[in-house]
This record gives C-alpha cells, sequence and structure tokens, in this order.
DNA sequence: TATTGTTATACTCTATAACTATA
DNA sequence: TATAGTTATAGAGTATAACAATA
C-alpha cells in the first residue's frame, strides 16, 4: 500500500521563476544530451569546439574565459577533445608559455554533424516555443535576468 | 603583456537557447544565494522547507520525488535541517518504516524571514523583466520547453 | 612580478547499488 | 515481495592554491 496518495500543494514552491528556470534548463540539457549522444559530445565540449571553430589560433585561457570555465578545469576538457583527435595544441611563435587551439580535419569533421543536429535541435525548441517571435522574446527575456 | 586582444567570435555559441538558458539560470542561482547568504539557506532547503510548511507530515520520499531529489540524497540534506533545528523526523503512527516530516517553531520562523526575501527577490526579478506580463510570458515560454 | 598551463585537492550535486527494518 | 530510510560510493561540475616555465 502506498499511502492515501493526496497530492501535495507544490504551487508556491513552482511559481518561483528560480525554481522554473532551473527546471526547465534541466530539461533542455537531457534534450540536447540525447540528441547529441551519438557524437559522445556534451554541451560544454560542443561550445568549445564552436569557439575554436570560429577562432582558430586562440589560447586555452581565452577560449576558457569566455565560456565562464576555470583555467584549471578546462585542460580536463581539452585534454579529452586532443585524445579523441579533434583538436590540437600548438606552440604560439613568440610566446612559449600559451598553446593555440586548432580543430583538427576529424575536429571540423565532427563540429559539421554537431552543427546540423544543433540546428535541428534549435528548430525543435522553436516550434516548441511557437515561432521565431517567441523565441526572441524568451531570449530577451533571458538576458534581462542576467542583469 | 596581455596578446593583441582581439574580440571572440561568441555569437553563434551565444544565440543558442540552452546556453542562455544556461547562463540565465546560473546568474540567478548566484543572485539568489547571495539574497539567502544571512539566512544560510540553500534554494533546495528552501524549497524543502516551502514544502514541508504547506504539507506538514508527509513522508520523506514524497517531499524528495516532487522536488525531483534522489531519496538516497535528500537524507544528506533532510540531516542538515533536522541538525539545525528547522525540522523533525516523526514516526507515522501505523507504519513504522517512514518518516513524517514537520517544521519545528525555529523552521516556521526561518521560512517566514525566507519567504519575505523571496518575495523581494521575485518582485526584483519581475522588475527586471518589465513587469507581471512578461513575468507570465517568460514562465509560459519555460513550460513549453519542457515538453 | 605577471601570465599560462598544469596538478592536486575539495566541495557540491547527482546517480546507483546494497543494506535494514518494516509491511 | 515491496516500501522507506539509510549508507557507501562514484561521477560530473566547479572552486582554490600552488607549482613550473615563460614573459
Amino acid at each position: 500500500m502506498t499511502g492515501s496518495g493526496d497530492a501535495l500543494r507544490v504551487e508556491e514552491t513552482t511559481s518561483i521563476i528560480g525554481y522554473r528556470l532551473r527546471r526547465a534548463q534541466l530539461a533542455i540539457f537531457q534534450q540536447f544530451l540525447s540528441t547529441f549522444e551519438t557524437l559522445n559530445l556534451r554541451p560544454a565540449e560542443f561550445s568549445v569546439l564552436v569557439l575554436i571553430g570560429n577562432n582558430p589560433g586562440r589560447k586555452q585561457t581565452e577560449i576558457a574565459e569566455v565560456l565562464g570555465i576555470k583555467r584549471a578545469n578546462f585542460v580536463t576538457l581539452i585534454n579529452r577533445l586532443d585524445s579523441r583527435g579533434l583538436t590540437e595544441r600548438r606552440v604560439v611563435p613568440g610566446n612559449r608559455r600559451a598553446n593555440a587551439l586548432y580543430l583538427t580535419p576529424a575536429g571540423a569533421g565532427l563540429l559539421e554533424e554537431a552543427r546540423r543536429l544543433q540546428d535541428a535541435f534549435e528548430t525543435r525548441c522553436v516550434e516548441k516555443l511557437g515561432g521565431p517571435e517567441a523565441r526572441d522574446t524568451l531570449l530577451d527575456l533571458l538576458e534581462k535576468l542576467c542583469r
């Protein structure tokens, strides 16, 4: 027996903006994860590939900082991408401290595939929201919350 | 010297719904944390207090499940609230397996204070968004994303 | 002295398996 | 056999301190 089974009062908790935001974010992350499962790419890894693809030759610290990742933690992430042969560290001429990051051909290829999945994923999200205007509204509101 | 300092191309990454959602959620969580710092209450702990306050006498498993917390992890959380004298586990008459959860007077007092902070916090969020209609729009869009 | 990458470490959150006591 | 709570443990994600090499 499972008890009387009365529903719990959750309204007050669930009406909180932060709570709803968190739940939505978790849901989207789950959807993202299952979309990118076949490529074995996590959200942060995808972001890193996109960023390196758009900005080849940048230092680890620069890429990490833009994404809000501590440079100490970025090492593990980029190590994994490197060992999968997706990215490459090259010496910066004139600054032997820094590593310049590049995509390998394999990395560029995987990124292309990932972009296709991402486009489809984004399209599905826009559909769920009710169209491009609704999406713009959402992004605008999210932006405002960050201030 | 800090290098030539050209800006990185981040548009493509930052236009992604999931990415923006994550950033907004992190920002709100940070704001929430600093708001509740004085009470030493984390988001999940606040939710638990609210839920117990609204549903006194419920089992641990019920409270945990509603919040999406595994019952194994809920033990640590409720232990902390218990040891702070905010909540109380009582034996359920007729079911000696279960713990019924209640707020102590201290817990109820802290919750009252927390609600005041929460109300002020929510009001500030609504202001940032541009009014109650904007808030409703945001909650509606977040809801749609979860489907 | 500051920058860059790295290692080590710790803390939170989350997830699973297995145990106990009860039903 | 199922339920409720608990313990132990492991994996992510994130945070800080400290070190080596370089500037």
